[in-house]
RNA sequence: GGCGGCGUAGCUCAGUUGGUUAGAGCGCAGGACUCAUAAGCCUGAGGUCACAAGUUCAAUUCUUGUCGCCGCUACCA
């Protein structure tokens, strides 16, 4: 049995989670459902990134401790997870005892690639970043992601040889040992290690931030949160002991958004290199969700919750939307508009209104009974290359071609013409036909809309139509406004 | 400043290893039908393929330049 591991991107949780999260979380999902239905050994990771003086910083504003303030974000994005339907198998915390104890491990088995050197440099807190000198010259001194000003700080931190390896990854890279897709984000960190790879800094003075993992031998340091959130695709694994660590790595694709390309195309293939661990087979960068073609965000006003989404209309509808209409483009744009759209022309019009009158005819004609249907197998190629490219909107896209047909085929052969004459069992056939490709399409659907798959499977799996409640899909009448 | 990408029908994009009529979806218009969630099906609409120059028998597709947009990165000779 082939195995295949996944894992996303773990979020910082110093903050409630958002649309990104769930793409995030919903294009790893797609991937691991497809390889359960391929029969494959899937593992699935999701989890929380929880240490760093930003949390600290959040927990103190709070009045909280910082464990605490972790529990409840970490639980929100947990249960967020489960409302979009992601079928993560694991979840893991970097509080955890077992990610702790096992970073630690980590870090010895690092150690000849570790030395102590003293850094001075200006830091953004909200980054838990240090800035080069023209950066900061750059944004006027201050933070343009976080708006807060940069802290001078100067200290004895560990440093790991990065550089060292520079070498090795960009090879890997090229050579798509290390796959990076889309190619675009290949390319832009090749541009990077072309330039060269610098040792950085992976600790901090625990003086300054306590809130984090402490250094083994040093109780003066503590990771530095970065460093130590990457190892979670492996202590998840039980690194360096556990059978599962042998059985599921090298991770088969990890699924992260394009800011964090850098951590996870360079520093985290130096750690591995160093612990001499293959490196995973295929990084996937996803883009960004936009609104009206600008960034989401609390002063604009104009974030979308995804949980609203999926309260209003539908799980499958909002999963639909973000994989049809999402990877094609460096970034996904999301309007009520948009998405209003695609749920009633492409959901309610094509889609469930063909299921509706498959159904309606065999049930009005037939009684309900539809018989023997044929065996109905379209050329699955373009659908499985497009699943192999991470182009799951072309995935669909083939779907949606199928379903085209199969209403072309309806209208072609006029069921309500036959079902006039006497020709019951040309009328069966026809119908059967339809029943099959509907099968198939529902099939082809498991990975994308779950829900919706199986309640196609449920009216016609039998033999006979089921009678189902409600409409898949009801369309929509009023339309949305969307604000500015 | 360096590296890379982009600019194609009203909108979102695909495409051309250079060559008679440049494609899709949405939107729009028209048509035939009625099983269905007033859904579905069929047809059409004709865009100097950013601009300029160059190479070529021939460029939207190659080269250079200009303008505009975006991503990464940096201040180095």
């Amino acid at each position: 049995m082939t195995k295949f591991y996944v894992c996303t991107a773990i979020p910082y949780v110093n903050d409630k989670p958002h649309i990104g999260h769930a793409v995030l979380h919903l294009y790893a999902d797609v991937l691991a459902r497809y390889h359960r239905q391929l029969g494959d050994d899937v593992l699935f990771s999701a989890g929380t990134d929880e240490h760093g003086g930003k949390i600290a910083e959040s927990a103190e504003k709070a009045g909280k401790k910082p464990q605490e303030l972790v529990d409840e974000f970490s639980a929100s994005f947990k249960q967020g997870l489960e409302k979009l339907g992601i079928s993560n198998d694991r979840f893991i915390r970097t509080t955890d005892n077992g990610h702790e104890d096992r970073a630690a491990i980590i870090w010895k088995n690092l150690e000849k690639d570790i030395y102590k050197n003293t850094y001075s440099g200006m830091y953004c807190v909200g980054c838990e970043e240090f800035k080069t000198s023209a950066y900061v010259k750059d944004t006027n001194g201050e933070c343009p992601l976080h708006k807060r000003v940069y802290e001078k700080i100067e200290e004895e931190n560990y440093f790991f040889r990065l550089s060292k390896y520079n070498d090795q990854i960009k090879k890997a890279i090229e050579s798509d040992e290390f796959t990076i897709m889309p190619v675009s984000r290949k390319s832009e960190i090749l541009g990077l290690l072309k330039q060269g790879l610098e040792d950085i800094s992976i600790s901090r003075s625990a003086e300054k931030i306590s809130w984090g993992i402490p250094v083994p031998g040093d109780a003066t340091q503590v990771m530095y949160v970065w460093f130590e959130a990457l190892m979670n695709y492996i202590t998840v694994l039980g690194y360096p002991e556990h059978a599962d660590f042998k059985q599921y790595w090298p991770a088969d694709v990890q699924v992260i958004g394009k800011d964090i390309l850098r951590f996870h195309a360079a520093i985290w293939p130096g750690m591995l290199l160093a612990l001499g661990i293959p490196l995973p087979k295929t990084l996937y960068v996803h883009g960004f969700v936009s609104s009206n073609g600008q960034k989401m965000s609390k002063t604009l006003g104009n974030v979308v919750d995804p949980l609203e989404v999926v309260d209003k209309y539908g799980l499958d509808a909002f999963r639909y939307f973000f994989l049809r209409h999402g990877p094609s483009s460096e970034d996904v744009d999301f309007t009520w508009e948009k998405f209003e759209s695609a749920y009633n022309s492409e959901l309610a019009n094509e889609l469930g209104n063909a299921v509706q009158r498959v159904a309606v005819m065999v049930k009005t004609y037939q009684d309900g009974v539809i018989g023997n249907t044929p065996e109905s197998k379209h050329d699955e190629g373009a659908y499985n290359q497009a699943m192999a490219d991470f182009r799951f909107d072309k995935a669909l896209e083939v779907v949606w071609e199928q379903i085209h047909g199969l209403n072309q085929f309806i209208d072609e052969e006029k069921p309500w013409v036959i079902a006039k004459s006497d020709d019951k069992d040309h009328l069966r056939e026809v119908l059967a036909t339809c029943v099959s490709n509907l099968l198939e399409i529902a099939e082809l659907l498991i990975p994308f809309l779950p829900d919706t798959a199986a309640k196609i499977q449920a009216v016609f799996k039998d033999g006979i139509v089921r009678p189902f409640e409600g409409t898949l899909f009801p369309r929509l009448l009023v339309s949305h406004t969307d604000k500015h």
